[in-house]
DNA sequence: CGTATCGCTTGATAAAAATCAAATCGACAA
DNA sequence: TTGTCGATTTGATTTTTATCAAGCGATACG
């Protein structure tokens, strides 16, 4: 790997108070590589072989279940995903999949869990990192459970909205098909959400979105903190 | 508190590793108090003051938004409660009530977060705990996904039966209607789930759940460790 | 410059789920 | 026993969502 990709993953929440001594270690023993768009890199049931993380590109979070599937998650660089199966030693819950070309930091699990049991500065930060991620599941249950379809797509895009920024355009960053599946709704749905959208505010065109009246937006998503601050 | 309830608390897998000396200073610092029924015991958006720990009785975990109202999970004895909100100090994402006269334990967060901060083998528990949290909702969501309210059902019914020992007539542990939100239904949509699960050998009469033909009732639900396996 | 492909959209229809209203059931107190 | 209350069930209806089929439009490619 290149160097100059080094300091970005030090600089990740999770390696922030690692030892330095300790993140050598854990970078010496992982792999870099460089995959094509549409690769499946881990297959839920399997072993957690590897802590991912992804450097460039963007991978998908996706799972199955008797010949559906969902999109669970879009993980964009640089980030790690799969830590709880990491640390616990269990199988993974969710598959990935590369969505670019994407390079991915590959570092054995035995290691990770070796350094955790070792540094306590890296084990606690460990512990934010996954206290996070429940609580951004705990989230997305609550918008699946309470919203409807067209509620969650509102919130959504205004919770891209402020990505972006604050800006009343700007550009989707996943497919529709994804978005559709990321939403719990069908391709077709979130055809027909967007143009329901139309008279609260909401302009589409391909990839590009045009918030028309943010008032009206807001009053019909009904935007909550404790659901839609991804912070 | 009973000093006959302390061994019981000592004994939850995030105690299991805390030095004595440490897990006295909780405890000491900690208020054990009895409430009725129905009682709110946190409030969703509320800064987290305690960490919870149900010693006797049963509290419902649940959620709000836009005067809509679901049931995100149900803690039993004993078993902690917004160990993240806690160690985050973050305001919590759900509300929790008590189901039953309940005896809880209340653990100022600050405590928490001091010890957590001091004692190596708590703060790898709490990453344990947390995981375990992580996973359990991920399936959770998975269930939602991808599944229909009559495949939750089948299965949530097929869980109970393990729990029960194997069984094949048992009791519902929760009330139809909190059973309902909890699998993301309305009542009157269990009940009729339920009717429809007959020709899948499921007998109901009241809280009494018969299983009259667990090879149907399997073939139905499609159970998998992936989503299933609660552990 | 077609033309094949893929993602998206649209329309029609079916299935799933929610809502509303009313009936039934059961526990409990008078 | 009787009456009341709340939970559950049932039936009718509406809304939401999924499915199926066809069409559209941009893009890649021979």
């Amino acid at each position: 790997m290149r160097p100059e990709d080094i300091p970005g993953i030090r600089a990740l929440p999770v390696f922030s108070q690692i030892a330095d001594e300790n993140f050598e270690r854990l970078i010496r023993g992982a792999y870099f590589q460089s995959f094509p768009p549409q690769i499946e890199l881990i297959t839920e049931g399997h072993p957690s072989d590897f802590l991912h993380i992804v450097v460039e590109g963007k991978v998908e979070l996706f799972a199955n279940w008797d010949s559906h599937e969902t999109t669970m998650a879009t993980v964009h660089p640089i980030s790690s995903f799969i830590l709880a199966a990491t640390i616990k030693d269990a199988e993974y819950l969710m598959s990935a999949r590369t969505l670019e070309r994407s390079k991915i930091l590959l570092i054995p699990s035995t290691d990770v869990r070796t350094i955790f049991a070792e540094d306590n500065a890296f084990a606690r930060s460990v512990v934010t990192e996954l206290a996070q991620c429940y609580r951004t599941v705990v989230k997305s249950q609550k918008d699946l459970k309470l919203r409807t379809s067209s509620e969650r797509l509102a919130n959504y895009i205004l919770r891209q909205q402020k990505r972006a920024g604050g800006e009343m355009e700007f550009e989707l960053k996943m497919e529709k098909r994804r978005l559709a599946s990321f939403l719990g709704m069908t391709p077709e749905n979130l055809s027909r959400a967007f143009k329901g959208l139309q008279k609260s505010g909401l302009q589409v065109a391909g990839n590009r979105i045009e918030i028309t009246d943010l008032e009206a937006l807001e009053a019909f998503a009904k935007p909550s903190r404790l659901i839609d601050d991804f912070s």
